[in-house]
RNA sequence: GGUGGGGUACCGAAGCGGCCAACCGGGGCAGACUGUAAAUCUGCUGGCGUAUGCCUACGGAGGUUCGAAUCCUCCCCCCACCA
């Protein structure tokens, strides 16, 4: 067996693990399970680094199992929260768990021979089990004033007004319990999660030896912040998904181009399946020309190639080769329609653009590059916008039927990067 | 329950009758420099067809006043100490 623990350690993936845990995945092929949560209906850059840490025990020959909480996600995970969650109908937890699914179906080989990675629902055995028999046989196994111990219930018996319901109180019971069931079933001895998930893999650690007598195993990930300290994957324009409808490749792609230098070293070692002496060639390539940015460019290739496909990563390039490399001159419309399916686009009659055109800060507004007219106005006259490319003077400018590429397609711009489309719609104003 | 201190824009925090759409810091946006980095520097940071104009806004509701974020009354919420 390969050094799973010692790949985790340079790439920057460790941050705590259970004594043994090292030596019992050297020893031999291991299944390994990491919980997903289904509160939302995509995965977001956050939980890539989980992801990426049951790819890397795939690699190294252990059993995957993804484990999407279709039953505990109808509980509601109290770590790391301060209040207390709106409780997800069934309906929207069972269509969050099928997409989220999906979107790990992308990750994984399932169709390895030697180690194919499964996927599970804990709706299959919580959704079944009977209230005594758990009481009976899994609560009689914790210890109540441990429980009020956990950095995640005390915070909130601390806050006071809210405090804790007994839903959400219980949900590390049912996250113990869903190792243990995946130990019976899969005969599953590892569980990998982030750093706040530290509470309840030991619970289920201990759920197993009592159960059991098995010495079962948790190895938890840091958490991730970008140097200038925001949670990884949140922008000031939200959070990057793993759902194209709700990010596009392109942005998906632009998220890890625009990434800082030191970041994009780090990433290298923590999402790409680069080996170290490839990660430290490219390093060096990026210090040496830095303006290449072969760093980000590396990270934004591999992920945008995992999660969108070789077709989305198509897109994404060409829409940034044609934003930030050269210019929009010489594009036909189409060329241009298909680049900017990505962006945000508005939509303006072309009647609005007869005679001597409509206000440039109208455009900008309707196009949501500025939250107001007095913004737009700014934006403006901070020398921060371009139509087709060129620099707009003076608030009073405006926009002709005469500037349409193709007399279809108006291109605003505010600052280095943000596009939007603006489509010309027969009809008059 | 008592006493004291507070609630101001995205956050922190000044202002304490007109000069207040509100100092300053952070954040954000734009510009310069660069490499679609970082750091640094500059400008902007309520809305409105740009207006010595109007509207909205200093916890809420009333009131005093020519005029209130600023004074008064009641209410709500937070914090500290006491019970």
């Amino acid at each position: 067996m390969s050094d799973l623990i010692e790949e985790f350690r340079w790439r920057g993936l460790l941050q705590d693990l259970t004594d043994g845990a090292a030596e019992h995945l050297a020893a031999g092929q291991r299944t390994c399970y990491v919980g997903f949560d289904p509160t939302a209906s995509s995965l977001h850059v956050g939980s890539l680094l989980p992801i990426m840490a049951l790819v890397h025990a795939q690699r190294h020959g252990h059993h995957p199992i993804a484990l999407v909480g279709g039953g505990t996600g109808l509980i509601g995970d109290p770590s790391g929260k301060t209040e207390e969650r709106r409780l997800l109908s069934l309906e929207n937890a069972a269509a969050n768990a099928e997409a989220i699914r999906a979107q790990l179906q992308r990750f994984l080989d399932f169709g390895s021979r030697n180690n194919p990675a499964r996927m599970r629902d804990n709706l299959d055995w919580l959704g079944e089990i009977r209230m005594v028999d758990f009481l009976r046989d899994t609560g009689k196994h914790f210890r109540v004033n441990e429980m009020l111990r956990k950095e995640s219930v005390r915070r909130r018996l601390q806050s006071g007004d809210t405090g804790i319901s007994y839903t959400e109180f219980s949900y590390l019971l049912l996250q113990a319990y869903d190792f243990l069931e995946l130990h019976r079933r899969e005969e599953c001895t590892v569980q990998l999660g982030g750093s706040d998930q530290w509470g309840n893999i030991t619970a289920g650690i201990d759920l197993i030896r009592r159960v059991t007598g098995v010495s079962a195993h948790g190895v938890v990930l840091p958490l991730l912040t970008t140097s200038t300290g925001v949670k990884l994957g949140k922008t000031e324009t939200g959070t990057i998904w793993l759902d194209p409808t709700r990010t596009s490749p392109y942005r998906f792609y632009q998220y890890w181009i625009n990434a800082t230098d030191d970041d994009a070293l780090r990433y290298l070692r923590l999402f790409t399946l680069l080996e170290q002496d490839e990660v430290v060639r490219v390093g060096e390539a990026a210090r040496a020309e830095p303006a290449a940015r072969h760093a980000q460019r590396a990270v934004a290739e591999d992920m945008t190639w995992r999660v969108h496909g070789e077709d989305g990563l198509t897109r994404a390039r060409l829409a940034t080769r044609a934003l930030f490399g050269g210019s929009l001159e010489g594009l036909t419309a189409d060329e241009i329609a298909d680049i900017f399916t990505d962006v945000p686009w508005s939509e303006v009659p072309l009647g609005e653009l007869a005679g001597d055109g409509t206000s440039v800060v109208d455009l900008l507004v309707g196009a949501r590059l500025a939250g107001s007219k007095s913004a737009a106005r700014r934006a403006i006259e901070g020398g921060g916008i371009y139509v087709n490319g060129r620099c707009v003077e003076g608030v009073d400018a405006r926009a002709t039927a005469r500037e349409a590429i193709d007399g279809r397609f108006l291109v605003l711009r505010k600052g280095k990067k943000n596009y939007a489309l603006v489509r010309l719609i027969r009809g008059g104003p």
